[in-house]
RNA sequence: GGAGAAGUACCCAAGUGGUGAAGGGGCUCCCCUGCUAAGGGAGUAGGUCGGGUAACCGGCGCAAGGGUUCAAAUCCCUUCUUCUCCGCCA
């Protein structure tokens, strides 16, 4: 959420953030403005209606004490209770109003971010050479049915399209890999949290994902009563909610915290047909890493949410690229947003394993989370996000960049002590 | 799932319709003291919204949301959470 101080104040720097990113704010901006006002206004009136009302109250009980008559104050105070009552339906349609328009603004992207689309993502680098092969060289769906990792029919059996079963060597690979992930993160001092995967409302709502994207979570309704929870799209949404509605102080940030979790994902109308295998699923592993940082250490955060990623997919040896994405493909609570993204060589393309942004304040506004300074007063948190990482891409890259021309496949050095010193995965 | 109890500040806690939401602990400052402990005094309802250049003024706030009333922490309704007991269960 936006502050409406900065939108009262410079209106047109936030219509053209917005721009930056392909969204035309003028008109929510506009309303927002003219609803602003009236309620300023409304709010104005109801107030000293109040406290003329508190005046009164006051009173009543003196006068009979002293023995008087209060009806005449009484029956004044009746008349005004009822005005009072209509002011205050009034403000709180306004209220709601401008609440549900500021929802409906996304972040504003930082300055250095390009404006435009996918288009103009830039890479910033590129680790290792793209792998070449003096064999035929299959691709992930092929190799994982053919080495018994994958069991994509019998997914679909039990949950249908875009369900798989990690089976056998392939679970151990995918255990590996999380725990592999898990392992460097606490050492970097990451707490490991453990979280629900069925969130209510509140938590989809700080985190950005409604109202907007109601529609793209999966809603358990139980049959027996009315409370609907969803099942969480990431662990982000579950991490930047554990201290909604709380006050840290300065000394205990910034907190670091990682939660491996399922991410479960409806994708309704996505563009499955044209992506093989596990690169798009409803459910996939994921280690997340959130952090909550004061203002001024945030891009601190963020480089170093950025550099902890590659950290590990350069452990596993694989070729990726470093990509900063332009404003419109930044998700709408994120200021900033990096990818890394892997190589498919079936492919031909780069995919991302892991994202990592900068939410500012964003998010902490929406959840009220904040923080007490040196000075006492209080101030928003930034929250920041990244995977670290998402294994539904990185085992792709991993079987068809590791082939080889037997069709088996050697597992990366790091995993291999979380598989029991198995280095080549053979076909039986 | 069934029955019961509770939710007031950093913590404990009083408060069943009426002027400032008691009291204690803790914390901060001051006094006393050679130091510590003890003792004495003062402060300590956060936060948020609105108005004002400002010191300041005002609204809301007793789990959340509604209702009754001139007036609600207090009465009524709904929801949430916690605790105890019973049932079920990894």
């Amino acid at each position: 959420m936006l502050d409406i101080k900065l939108i009262r104040s410079n209106p047109d720097f936030v219509k053209a953030a917005a721009k930056k990113r392909e969204f035309d704010a003028d008109a929510i901006v506009d309303d927002i403005l003219k609803i602003d006002a009236q309620r300023r206004e409304v709010t104005g009136r109801v107030e000293s209606m109040k406290a003329e009302q508190n005046a009164a109250s006051k009173k009543i009980p003196q006068i009979k004490k002293e023995g008087g008559d209060p009806s005449q104050i009484m029956a004044e105070m009746k008349e005004l209770a009822g005005k009072i009552k209509e002011c205050d339906a009034e403000l709180s349609e306004l209220e709601e109003k401008q609440h549900s328009l500021l929802l409906g603004l996304p972040n504003m992207p930082d300055e250095d971010v390009c404006a435009g689309g996918k288009e103009n993502n830039k890479p910033l680098h590129y680790y290792k050479e793209q792998p070449k092969f003096d064999f035929e060289p299959k691709n992930h769906v092929d190799l994982c049915e053919s080495l018994h990792l994958i069991d994509y029919q019998r997914g679909a059996k039990l949950a249908g399209a875009g369900s798989w079963i990690y089976t056998g060597m392939g679970a151990r690979l995918e255990w590996a890999l999380l725990n592999y992930f898990i392992d460097e993160h606490i050492k970097d001092g990451y707490q490991l949290m453990l979280v629900p995967h069925m969130l209510n409302y509140e938590c989809g709502y700080v985190a950005g994902q409604f109202p907007k994207f109601t529609d793209e979570v999966y809603w358990i309704q139980n049959p027996t009563s009315n409370d609907k929870k969803f099942l969480l799209p990431t662990a982000e949404t579950a991490l930047v909610n554990l201290h909604r509605d709380e006050i840290l102080t300065e000394d205990e940030l910034p907190k670091k915290y990682i939660a491996y979790t399922p991410c479960y994902r409806r994708e309704a109308g996505s563009y499955r047909s044209e992506e093989r295998g596990m690169i798009r699923g409803h459910q996939f592993n994921k280690v997340e890493m959130v952090q909550y940082t004061t203002p001024d250490k945030s891009d601190e955060a963020f480089d170093e949410l950025v550099r902890k990623a590659e950290h590990l997919v350069q452990g596993l040896g694989l070729h990726y690229r470093l990509s900063k994405l332009a404003a419109g493909d930044c998700s709408f609570s994120m200021a900033r947003t990096y990818d890394i993204e892997v190589w498919i060589p079936s492919m031909g393309i780069y995919k991302e394993v892991s994202s990592a942004s900068n939410a500012r304040d964003y998010q902490a506004r929406r959840g009220n989370v904040k923080f007490r300074d040196k000075d006492k007063k209080l101030q928003f948190c930034h929250t920041l996000n990244a995977s670290g990482l998402a294994t539904s891409r990185v085992m792709p890259a991993i079987v068809e960049q590791y082939q080889n021309a037997d069709g088996s496949v050697t597992v990366p050095e790091v995993l291999r002590p979380y598989m029991g010193g198995i280095e080549v995965i053979k076909p039986e």
